[in-house]
DNA sequence: TGTACATCAGTGAACGCGCGTTCACTGATGTAC
DNA sequence: TGTACATCAGTGAACGCGCGTTCACTGATGTAC
């Protein structure tokens, strides 16, 4: 524990303690690996400050978990940022993978975004432009024709299935997963993709599942011959 | 609130209070709906005894709450059993569409066992049971052809997409789901039986998305010709 | 058939704990004159 | 250049609360003799 003495901020500095305060909210969910270690009064003992210091910056705890939350949405956003761009289909895989590898690099505050009691006052506006991100992303898919059907929807499809693998994992973490995280994750997610492209294109009646699986077989054999070369 | 005062069990009968005090737990979520209300004195209470009473039949609340989500696996572990038989790629659909209603039906049971910080030992043994369950009626496709694949893997696949819808739901109530619930689910199920079924068939390398979405037209196209007229 | 006694189901009152929050206060820092 | 003062960042001590849990107890019920 390294607590350096904290130097009082400067007259009109008083924010700064505000960011130090967040930057001790998730150094404490993430050494302790519980959400219910995020009190007032553990948060303002790590940041070296008394317990009312707390409420100078934040209404009440709620407000402070709140903030704590903002953070991780822009870092979801980010994600989403980052791994846009080249083809859309090949973009939204890599979308789906690094939003898994995320919320299992910040398992609590993964957990404290998603996995809590409904907040219930309305979707926080930094949620809203985070699942913009995923519209957008399944939107351009829907514009080169790998996916079909109305982007909402995909999105939130997408989203149930990459967002249930992280929680699986998060919530069972003592159910004997398969030893390879990255290989499940890529399984999920090429499933989650692939059963997006194809649900648009079948009628809502179906073949009998044996004729079903010939035509999927024979799918299989015509892609493979095509398939491009390792990079 | 009907409390109605109770009688004292019978010398031999004091087990009964132990399945009264299930009852009022279960009750107490459903009414309340938040897992905080689960409390030893809010439980003692509504079974119309005192507080010390519950520890006559559980160890310490954490045994309550095991208790309560062993009955939850149990209610899980029917769903499955209901759903099974018939063509085993149709009864897959069922049983996603059962689970997922189950979880909304059973809002905070689903979250009390779902989305609780782990218990950190070990499996539930009622919870393997269910992941049997899940991983029976995948083999089951897989057997019939329909999936390809490690049925365990595939089944892991499968319950992410409806967990994840099942607990994007609970956790977000008030984002702006579409009106339709139900057809929510049922594209997450189909999306995900889909993409499972072709997920087995399809090469690790692609050709180019745009030949991709040719063939699935074209398989979309020959299915709808073969398609069962409706029932 | 009567009675002493062990057993069992359940109770009332209290314990200590950590929590969120509030209150009256302190002392450094900048500013007006 | 000196000084009184307002402001700001932060504190120490305490409040009340609900919680899980424990303790010594009560009184009905069945049983041995």
């Amino acid at each position: 524990m390294t607590t350096t003495r904290r130097v009082r901020a400067r007259r009109g500095e008083g924010a700064r303690l505000r960011e130090e305060i967040l930057r001790a909210a998730e150094a404490l969910l993430d050494e302790t690996g519980t959400e219910e270690s995020l009190t007032i009064r553990a948060v303002a003992e790590r940041t070296g400050v008394s317990t009312p210091s707390v409420y100078l910056h934040f209404a009440d705890k709620e407000a402070l978990v709140e903030a704590v939350c903002l953070r991780v949405w822009d870092g979801l956003g980010r994600i989403f940022a980052e791994n846009s761009g080249g083809d859309p289909f090949l973009a939204l895989g890599r979308c789906g993978r690094a939003y898994a590898r995320f919320a299992l690099d910040h398992p609590v505050q993964y957990r404290v975004l998603m996995m809590r009691p409904s907040s219930s006052e309305g979707v926080h506006p930094a949620a809203a432009t985070c699942f913009g991100h995923m519209v957008g992303v399944v939107s351009a898919c829907v514009e080169t024709g790998a996916l079909r059907g109305d982007p909402e929807t995909l999105a939130l499809g997408l989203w149930s299935a990459v967002h249930g693998c992280a929680s699986l994992f998060l919530a069972q973490p003592s159910f004997p997963w398969p030893g390879d995280r990255e290989a499940l994750i890529d399984h999920i997610v090429r499933v989650a993709g692939f059963g997006s492209a194809l649900h648009g294109r079948l009628p809502r009646r179906l073949p009998p599942s044996a004729e079903l699986a010939g035509e999927l077989d024979d799918l299989g054999v015509r892609l493979a011959a095509r398939a491009e070369p390792p990079a």
